[in-house]
Parts: structure tokens; C-alpha cells; sequence
DNA sequence: CAATGTGAACTATTTCACAGCG
DNA sequence: CGCTGTGAAATAGTTCACATTG
């Protein structure tokens, strides 16, 4: 450490943070929706209220990519859809091979929201021999024995792996040595790649239990203690020299129950 | 302003931060594999890269449940296991449905992740009078009328929406209504919910399009143009007075470019 | 004069680096 | 002596509030 910078800035792209392209594909959207009903100009309060944010964080976002508002007016519609796509790169067309064709990947190559904006399946590859040639979403499953030749003769950059969590590692050491380099995994596993490649993921469990945890905190503001039944394994401290010692998170309560 | 606090705090749980929260479900997976192989403590580095995160930031996170490590020897795996959980709220039974039954909501039915961990598939609803009675992942799939009765009788405070985005804010609003004060939405809207109500979201196209802008500026390290066609509509400006006036991002560069 | 664009203030999150404990 | 736990520093992200402008 100390050599001034470090590993990897990664953080900021193109001098526009992370946090805003995570909501320009929300923009997007909402505009894309304005744009179908062929509204000509929105402001930035009704813009934000479509798009969920609030308008001070759209605005700020917006300036990143430059002044493309007009004072006193709002957005032009077509226009900023328009910007927005270029800026994510949507004016190009993405080949994208989907790993995995069971429930989830079947489900994935038939969502439209695919196809839309920019993104085209170029192939879904399974492991299962007796996948092989029968179709899914008009399209004929590839064995994996043929997945390198399908990312280079393709041109394929992103691949989403929707294989089991134990699958998901080497297909994801395959893709990239045949030239993907940005990976979607919706497999229950910690990807490692090497430098240079993104991966982002999708995780139905994760999610769940970021919600469980919102959900009991409800339940335990309106009852102070626990209310159900514990039918998971009891509390054992591993091997401390007393007993009492568990400092809590807040302050420094021992392990005596108030109520 | 002025006023000291804001609209709503929101942000810190009890104490614990957002951002630690989204990361136990990571650590509890990383343990649970790690008390499956029997092994009985880890290091904060070890665990650390099992996760995928840096040590530092996983002390940190630990720091606010509480102090659950042994100096000089690290954590243990099953202790830590059951303190996750109880922390996430998974020693408890979550029922939850599943609101429409396409080719996403049968993955999701499915999925064995759903079962595993304090979560339980209490019904699947879906609006298609066909649907009704069939079986989906060995539970019988029953009618959008009965979803007030279902969220009553079992409890539920979890739905997932995997509807199509027409159907999505209709279905959330009987959910809420119901009960439900927590949801996981797959359909590609953005919901409005009351105070109180949590939601996340799924979204397969708004993370293609987050890789789609990294891969673009891969590209574009390497040959600085732009290179494939722009098969979109072109860029036009709509009403401004003269035509030099974009003004780009960085600094106040005109519209003139150097290279 | 309404609505953008943006410095400045504030809040959240990450990372550093090291004291302190088992 | 190795590893946790944590203040303090650094970075990132959000919100405020208002000058600016079409």
C-alpha cells in the first residue's frame, strides 16, 4: 500500500459514478414508456416520480452526462432516450449466450426484455446432452462441448450463466477464456474472475433475506420480543473462559434480558 | 430543513447498516458451505474471500452484531452461523407465494434456494383461470381470486411478483392490501407502495444494461471511436436556438473534438 | 418564471492501520 | 503472536438550496 493508488479505481467509469448508471436503465425505461405515449417533454419531478427517484438525484445524474435539459422547460423525450442509450452502449447490438437452460434459463431466454433494447441471444448451451438440439424460445440448446466456438464465432462479450451453483465456476472459467467479459450469474455462487472482467449477479436467496430481515424488524417493533418458535439450532457459545461476555451491538448491555 | 431530522431515517436498521445487511446472506452462505465441510472456525480473511469481499469490510460488518470472534483465532463457523440467521430473521418460518405462474414464476417454485433457508412456498397464484389446479413444483397453483384468502390464512408477509409488468402495481396493491408488507418484484416496474412496505426488485434487463455500459467502455479503451454500427435512430437535437451549444460532461469542451 | 444545473453540506460506506486481547 | 475489533481518514453518494437561463 501507500503507492498512491491502489489496486483498482474501478469506481467511477467514465467519470460517471456507478450509482447513476445503476439508474440510467431506469430513466430509460420510464422515458421509453413517455415515449410511447409520444409525451414530447418531461421535467425532472415528473421524470423522477415515474422512475422512482426523487428529481434532485435525477438531475444530479443527468449532469454527468451533460446539459441535455432546457431551463425553465424539461427534457425532450426522444432526445434523452436517445442519449441515454448511446451512454449504455444500446445503440450496438449485444450478442448474449445463455449457460444453463433449465426452469430459470428456459424462463430467461422467453423473457422479452431480452430482445428489446440492444440484447440478442445468440445461443443457449446446456450440459445435458438430451438438451441438445430441442428448441427453447425458437431456438435450438448447444451442447456445451460447443460453447467456445459459439462465443468466437459470435463475437459473444456477455454471457449469464443460469447453471447450478456447482456448474457455475467452470463454466464461468470457459466463457472467459473464450472471450467473454462481463458476466450475469444467477447461480448461488461467489464467481472469481480475473481482472478486467465484470460480473454482476442476481440472487433470489439474497434477496429474500435482506427482506426477512426488514420483515422481523417490523414484527419485533410492534412486539419488543422474539414471537415465534426458534426450530433452528440453539445459541452455543464455542469455548469462551466465562459465560457472560457476549457484548451486544449497542453499547455494552451483558447478555441479561431487560424484559 | 432545519427541522433536524428529515422525512424519514430509514437508512440504518437497528443500528445495522444497509449495505451490511445486503452482505450476511453472502457470509451465511460462505459459513454454511464451510460448517458443511466441518470446518470449525474461520479467519476473517478466509471468510473474507470465500465472500468475496475484503477482510477489513467483513470485520466491520461483524462489528455491528457484535463481537463473535476469538482474538488471535478467528471465528466460529457454527456460531456464526446461527447468530446470521437469527440476525436475518431465518431461525423463524417464512411463508411466502408466488404471484404469477409463467416461465419465471415456475423457476422460482422451483428453485431449491427458495426452501433451504426459512423460506417456504406457502402458494402459487397466477390470473389464468387454465393455470388453476395445476401442479408447479408439486404445489397446485391457485386463482388470483383467492389471494386475499391466501395471504390471510397462511400468514404471509413475503410476496414475489413474477407477473407480467401490466399486471405488477394491480397485483402489489392486493398484497398490500392483504397484508403483505414485503415484496420481491421480477416485473420490470417500478411500484409505489405505502410507508412501511419493502420492496426489491429483480431486473434482468436493467443489470444487462449496467454491463452493457462497462463493456462499451472496454471497448472503447482499446479503439477510441466508436466502431460497430449505430443501428438507432440518430442523435437530434430538438429546439435550440443555435447548434453549438452541447455541452459535454468534463469540463466545458464545445462540441468540437480534439482527436 | 419555471425548471435546470450544480456547488456545498450532509450522510453513508469503505478502507486504513493499529491498539488490544486470547 | 496472530487476528479481531474499531477509531479515524478517505471515498462515494445523496440532498439541499439557489443562481442561472431559456
Amino acid at each position: 500500500m501507500a503507492t498512491g493508488r491502489t489496486h483498482r479505481p474501478a469506481t467511477r467509469s467514465r467519470g460517471i459514478p456507478e450509482a447513476t448508471v445503476a439508474r440510467l436503465p431506469l430513466y430509460l425505461r420510464a422515458l421509453t414508456a413517455l415515449s410511447e405515449r409520444s409525451v414530447p417533454t418531461v421535467s425532472s419531478e415528473e421524470l423522477a416520480a415515474a422512475a422512482g427517484v426523487n428529481s434532485a438525484k435525477l438531475r444530479k445524474d443527468f449532469s454527468y452526462l451533460g446539459s441535455y435539459g432546457t431551463r425553465g422547460v424539461g427534457y425532450d423525450v426522444e432526445y434523452l432516450v436517445y442519449q441515454i442509450s448511446r451512454e449504455l452502449g444500446l445503440t450496438q447490438d449485444w450478442p448474449v449466450v445463455i449457460v444453463g437452460i433449465g426452469n430459470l434459463g428456459a424462463a430467461l431466454a422467453n423473457y422479452g426484455g431480452f430482445a428489446s433494447r440492444g440484447f440478442r441471444v445468440a445461443a443457449l448451451i446446456d450440459a445435458d446432452p438430451a438438451m441438445a438440439g430441442k428448441p427453447v424460445a425458437g431456438i435450438a440448446v448447444q451442447h456445451t462441448d460447443e460453447l467456445e466456438k459459439i462465443i468466437t464465432d459470435n463475437g459473444v462479450s456477455i454471457g449469464v450463466i443460469a447453471t447450478p451453483a456447482g456448474a457455475a465456476q467452470q463454466v464461468c472459467d470457459r466463457l472467459v477464456a473464450a472471450g467473454v467479459t462481463s458476466i450475469l450469474n444467477f447461480a448461488p455462487t461467489v464467481l472469481s474472475v480475473p481482472e478486467g472482467v465484470d460480473v454482476r449477479k442476481v440472487d433470489l436467496s439474497i434477496e429474500l433475506q435482506i427482506l426477512a430481515f426488514h420483515e422481523q424488524r417490523k414484527a419485533g417493533e410492534e412486539a419488543s420480543s422474539q414471537d415465534a418458535a426458534q426450530p433452528v439450532t440453539p445459541p452455543v457459545r464455542p469455548a469462551p473462559a466465562d459465560d457472560s461476555d457476549r457484548k451486544g451491538p449497542d453499547g455494552d448491555v451483558p447478555a441479561v434480558m431487560p424484559a
